[in-house]
DNA sequence: CACTTTGTTTCCAC
DNA sequence: TGTGGAAACAAAGT
């Protein structure tokens, strides 16, 4: 399941096994995958491009392409990017570059590629994407947490997953996140004390550095870009443990749905 | 079959 | 008008 720590990995590795190489060919199975446009457009635009950089926004990866052009992957759920693996059924688009492949797999197909000018992109980061502040940026302060949600009512989990308010956190690192600041997932966010938005600021940041340590998380069928899956999952704390003791007290981990989501949490370690 | 999963959008009530 | 809560959407495996 991508979600931060995965796609900074996979920018990390993009980053060093693409350099200067070339796109030379590009095979598309699935024209579904791709939209807006055409497969067509797509194979035109990409043949011959160099890959020049690779900024991650969130779980957006951005690649820079020359003439001001953009191709832009957006991974959700089962989307993943593997080099140098046999292509298989769930596999849509194969990139490659140099004497290396990329292939782009995702069995849901909730995620998308496309390709933009400098125009189009502005209007995607700044009108589809509007993105907060980065988990690890100079930004993202304990005050920027305070001043946002000191005056919000809904539940914290739902202002964690806001990509507008914090970049980067999905399901899984939320309810890490929560746990390990030992918080309630339905706490209102307004509710919360300075000493506890102290200790989800610190938690937000070590579950994710843990993680990408850890290689990500294999819940579903997330891999790395080598394929091989991370083993962050072996760590979750809560995060579909339901049943199960918590690790802490021995508390059974209960399951509820929160903006939507499967909400993990521990009754007696999260108030 | 129902249910799960994601990020985002849309809709409705207040 | 803003906000929050919930549903809808994509697809396919369990």
């Amino acid at each position: 399941m991508p979600e931060l720590p995965e796609v900074e990995t996979i920018v990390r590795e993009l980053r060093r096994k693409t350099k200067g190489q070339k796109i030379r060919d590009v095979k598309i199975k699935s024209q579904k995958i791709i939209a807006p446009q055409s497969s067509q457009y797509f194979r035109k635009n990409l043949l011959d491009q160099k890959i020049v950089d690779v900024n991650r926004r969130g779980k957006l990866i951005m690649i820079g392409l020359p003439k001001e052009r953009f191709l832009l992957i957006h991974l959700k759920l089962t989307g993943q990017l593997v080099f140098n693996q046999k292509p298989h059924k769930h596999t849509h688009v194969i990139f490659q570059i140099g004497r290396q492949t990329l292939n782009y797999n995702d069995l849901r197909k909730f995620g998308f590629l496309l390709i933009t000018d400098k125009n189009g992109l502005g209007d995607i980061l700044t009108k589809r994407f509007k993105f907060g502040p980065e988990p690890f940026g100079r930004d993202f302060t304990l005050a920027y947490l305070v001043r946002n949600f000191a005056v919000r009512r809904a539940p914290i989990k739902v202002l964690l997953l806001d990509q507008t308010i914090l970049a980067g956190l999905g399901n899984i690192y939320v309810d890490e996140s929560l746990f390990r600041a030992g918080i309630h997932p339905k706490r209102r966010a307004s509710s919360l004390t300075n000493k506890e938005l102290q200790n989800l600021y610190q938690s937000i940041k070590e579950v994710l550095k843990q993680a990408i340590a850890a290689g990500g998380s294999s819940s579903q069928n997330y891999v790395r870009t080598s394929g091989q899956p991370g083993k962050f999952h072996n760590l979750h704390n809560v995060y579909r443990r339901h049943g199960q003791p918590c690790l802490v007290c021995g508390s059974e981990i209960k399951r509820t749905v929160v903006a939507g989501r499967g909400t993990h949490f521990c009754p007696r370690c999260q108030v």
